[in-house]
DNA sequence: AATGAATGAGAGTTCATTCAT
DNA sequence: GATGAATGAACTCTCATTCAT
């Protein structure tokens, strides 16, 4: 994965200041809230108000961490894509085939959403909005770069049938995301479980290993 | 397309006025207009007074026409997902073939979402906001149900993989939405193009037709 | 007084807005209120709140005719820079001597600074912010290039010693408007004795007249 | 200069304290940075935040040091209303002629405002504002009483003529303060050339000298 | 049907000041 | 002496909505 620099350094820059061990709790609680408000409420609907008066603060604290509320969900949305990306990536390490890791990143991917049906959400929300819809692309970008390259190596080796590679890396994408919603979060169902069915479908399709051949 | 109900029928009622056809336009006028800002700009951002002011008209306009601006959104919402459904619904007119129907479905669906680029915007915001979600997921739910019959007749007729037929409508739903943001809108790619690559993808994952078989 | 152009069009934009005949009322109550509250408060400390409820009515009002406070003040500048500006040009007007000129521009601007005194403390602060001070020096422009060309044209028939006009010109306006302060506002004595003193001192400084000559 | 008391003793009392070097040169630090900010961003505008961030100190220095932010700017315009005066004393120290002394006296002002531009700046600016006017009032009224002074004393012998010495007073601190800033601040003219202009027209105003006598 | 005017709660943000460490 | 953290009132400004005309 060379290559894979910070995503979205030029805009929302994050506020530097020295915290101590205090502050950095603080600054822990506030993202921690206001993620599970943003996911539940709505980004727009929830009040920096809101959230200090959940915590029992002033609102001055909320200033004191975060430049603004559109710097608090960029803050969020980038880590949790990095952490998306890294539970992508721990799940493939070692795995040298290309339809296993394509698989193992789908597996993890399925997952990370089973626990963080928050950022999921957020995840969602960001990308219909023109200023956080970049950040998302791009966290995004780096899975379909992966997933693309696999694809790639695939289809020459014969293993895969020919298509885009990254057009296929997108429609994997594509069903995973909306599988994880719709079935992950809205039904419960064990991630685990979803994954199977997606490996399943990603690779075969709706046809593979039909009884009867297509007319 | 037996039990098509009227979606949200409970909330945001639509206000009934009976409209002159001069009347009947103004409120065209506004659905246009608000359509493309809400998409361009994002609802919550978008205020009603940008609304009349670029429509150049007083405000009681907007509020002789619709409850309040969630009425509005709801309204656009539930236009756009009536377009959609009928766009596929006469794409499938008269096909028998269960498998042949799907890929009518998919190619209606990229189609429409080709011509109305604002209107898959809102809906996938829509589905972010816990107000209007109920909305969608009732919009897409007819698809979907369309879709898992025709899935559960083809795999009883064994042309069709064994699957869990709801979850194949839902993967192919996921395919086909984030494909259609991603290669039409993002980058401008031809319906029909996308609609080959998207409807051999969902028929044959990513083996079927590959060359050595896996291992 | 060619080439009197409006000042400061360009920053402060005004609200260009359809006003009937109540709103325009309220309108001239704002600005009244304000020019009031910013002369005796002071601008910054002055809030809008403060301006509102001392109408007794919502906030919304405000910005209804004003874009911000900031192009309140602008426009209350705008307006008081131009009144004076008419009330010299009508004093002066018919008079062809340049030093009678002179003299009805200052006698003018006295009268028209004991009828305006809060518009005088604004004018003194604006010119102490950087954000309006360009306003103030465009305003002051006007009556330094008259009193630049009626100077010049007195220097040059000899009824006036050599000296820069415009060194002249605002020697004239620092007296004249400290005079103002001092004298008029602060002690309240009439414009009319202080213009006397004031022309005098202009025209003669502190020599000319003297009994016994400078050593 | 007898009768000089310390001016505003009343308001804004100085924080006594009892300051190391290192602390004293701090405090230094903070009066001149502040002073410069002041300066060129308004007081108002400058936060308190800002001026200890330009200085790399926590806020606790801030108000180790100085009670308040007004009271900062209080003790700016003490110093720097006595340094003015300071100045001009030097200045005419050991002269005795009244109109000599005037002359060194502007002289010395227009000298100490070349070298001091922020000074001024602020002493505008506090001037327009009720809490610290006061103080410079009392600052200008010991210039303007050595200064009245002297005119009487000029007029009584003749040398100057009839004219209330107070108000001839105010009128040349009001040419002098004013042409500083024209002169001096915004065109960056030698503060003694605009001084030799500043002389004559408080000496000869417009007319003296001139070849042909007024009409 | 439509307008301009008004509302006022509430938004995000700032800031002088205080305080525990 | 000095820090980072916290306060919370006050700030400017927005906005969905209502209403008299």
């Amino acid at each position: 994965m060379a290559g894979d620099t910070e995503v979205g350094a030029g805009r929302f820059p994050t506020m530097e200041r020295r915290l101590t061990p205090r502050g950095q709790q603080r600054r822990d609680e506030i993202v921690a809230f206001a993620t599970v408000r943003f996911a539940e409420n709505g980004f727009h609907p929830t009040s920096v108000a809101e959230i200090v008066g959940g915590l029992g603060v002033g609102k001055g604290v909320f200033y004191w961490y975060f430049a603004s509320k559109d710097e608090l969900l960029a803050e969020i949305l980038r880590t949790a894509l990095r952490s998306l990306r890294t539970a992508q990536a721990e799940a493939v390490a070692g795995e040298l085939d290309p339809l296993r890791r394509i698989e193992l990143a789908i597996r993890a991917a399925l997952r990370w959403s089973e626990q963080h049906r928050h950022l999921v959400t957020l995840i969602q929300f960001a990308s219909t909005d023109d200023r956080f819809a970049p950040l998302v692309s791009l966290g995004e970008a780096v899975a379909v770069r992966d997933a693309t390259a696999q694809v790639a190596e695939a289809v020459s080796s014969g293993r895969v049938r020919d298509a885009d590679p990254e057009f296929v890396a997108h429609a994997v994408l594509g069903v995973t995301t909306h599988i994880a919603r719709e079935f992950i979060h809205k039904r419960g169902r064990p991630a685990d479980d979803v994954a199977d069915a997606t490996v399943a479908f990603v690779l075969d399709g709706l046809l593979a290993g039909a009884i009867s051949p297509v007319g």
